[in-house]
DNA sequence: TCTGGATACCTCGCCTCCGAGGTATCGCGG
DNA sequence: CCGCGATACCTCGGAGGCGAGGTATCCAGA
C-alpha cells in the first residue's frame, strides 16, 4: 500500500525520501501519518526488489540527498498494481483513494474503467453495519443518534461516489470508442 | 482498534468469538475483513489484560463455546477510549466509524459532544491531497479526472458530515441543558 | 555562542496483522 | 457412509507498521 504510493509518486518525478515523505503526508497523512520508521524501510524494500534506484546527490541544500528513480520494472509493477488492485485496495477508502490518485498513469481507458467498475460493484452490493439477527438495520431503524449519523453519512458518500463512477465510466467508454477502431464488443 | 470494537460489542451483550467475528465482519468487514488469526489473539490479549473473562459453555449448538463477558475494568477501559480517543481514531474514517458505533455507551452528552468536536475540528482544518509547491490544489485546478473525482467525493463527504456534526453537537448541548442544573459555562 | 528548528536519513525492538494451516462437532445431501 | 459446509476455536511464521531513538548539516535568533 505504502509501497504502491511511493511507486506512484516516483512515476511522476524523481524525488528524495524527505520530499516523498511530504507528498505522502499530504495524500494520506492527515488521515494516518506515516512514520519515518515505516517509510525508509519501505524504500529499502523497493530498492532491493529492483523497483527504484538510489543516487546520492551531494549536499545541494543541506544534507546529502538520496534521489530515488523508478526503474522500468518498478513502473511495470506499478502498472500491474493499478491494472489489478487487490480487493482491499478496492474496498478500503484510504487505499482506494491511493489507487485513484495514480489511476491516470494506467493510460488505457478500458483498463481504467474496469478498475472503476470493480469499485462500482463493491458499492452496489448490499451491506450494512448492523444487523438484527439477519435483518440489516437502516438509519430509520436505529435509535442511537451516532449510529444514525454513520448510516446517513455512509449513504450520502456512497451515492455521490456512485454518481461519479457511473459518469466517469461512461466518459471513459466514449474516449475508448474514439481511439479504437470500431470492433464488436460484449 | 480491533480490541476497541471487541470491547464495544461486548458492552452490549455476552458473545462468543464466532458471533463477535460476524458482528465485526458487518461493521468493518466489507471494508477490511478480520482474519481469525487476528481476532483470537486479540481476545487473548484482552483476557490477559483482565478486560474480558471467558467461560466455557459446553456444546449448546455444536462445538463448545467460549462466552466472553466484559469485566468492570474492561468497561472502564472502553469508556476511557471513548472519552479520549487516540488522534488516529478521530482522523481515520474506519476507526472513527467504530467510535461512532459505540459512542452512545459513553452516556454523557457533554463528553460525547467533546468527541464530536474533535472530529469537527479535524474536518475544518484545511488539508489537501495534492500541492503545487505550497499551494493546495482544488478539484478545479486538477486536470486528471480521477484526482478530480477524489476531491469532489471528499468535498461532499466532509460537507455532509460537518452538517451532521454541527446539528448533533447542538442537540447534545440541549440535552445537557435539560439534565444539568444551570451553571456558568465557558 | 548556544539553542532550536528545519532538512535529511537511518536503526532497533515491539507489537500487530495476516494467511495458511490445523482440530473438533454436527447435519445434510448424495 | 462419506464428504461438504457450517459452527467454533486455535497456532505459527512472516511481514509490516510504529515509536523512540540516533546522526548529521545549516541557518536564524537570542
Amino acid at each position: 500500500m505504502l509501497e504502491f504510493a511511493i511507486l506512484g509518486f516516483l512515476a511522476d518525478a524523481r524525488l528524495h525520501g524527505y520530499e516523498l515523505r511530504n507528498r505522502l503526508a499530504a495524500l494520506t497523512g492527515h488521515i494516518r501519518p506515516i512514520a519515518d520508521g515505516t517509510l525508509y524501510p519501505a524504500i529499502k524494500r523497493l530498492e532491493k526488489a529492483g523497483f527504484v534506484t538510489k543516487d546520492l546527490e551531494p549536499g545541494i541544500v543541506f544534507a546529502p540527498r538520496h534521489m530515488l528513480t523508478l526503474t522500468d520494472t518498478g513502473r511495470a509493477e506499478l502498472l500491474r498494481l493499478l491494472r489489478d488492485p487487490k480487493d482491499v485496495s478496492i474496498t478500503d477508502e484510504n487505499q482506494w483513494f491511493c489507487v485513484l490518485a495514480f489511476l491516470r498513469l494506467l493510460d488505457d481507458p478500458a483498463a481504467q474503467a474496469a478498475v472503476l467498475k470493480r469499485r462500482l460493484e463493491f458499492l452496489t452490493t448490499p451491506a450494512s453495519f448492523f444487523y438484527d439477527g439477519d435483518r440489516p438495520l437502516s438509519a430509520e431503524d436505529v435509535d442511537d443518534p451516532f449510529r444514525r449519523g454513520m448510516l446517513e453519512i455512509a449513504r450520502v458518500t456512497s451515492r455521490t461516489e456512485l454518481e461519479w463512477l457511473r459518469r466517469t465510466i461512461e466518459e471513459l467508454g466514449e474516449r475508448e470508442d474514439k481511439s479504437d477502431q470500431p470492433t464488436v464488443r460484449d
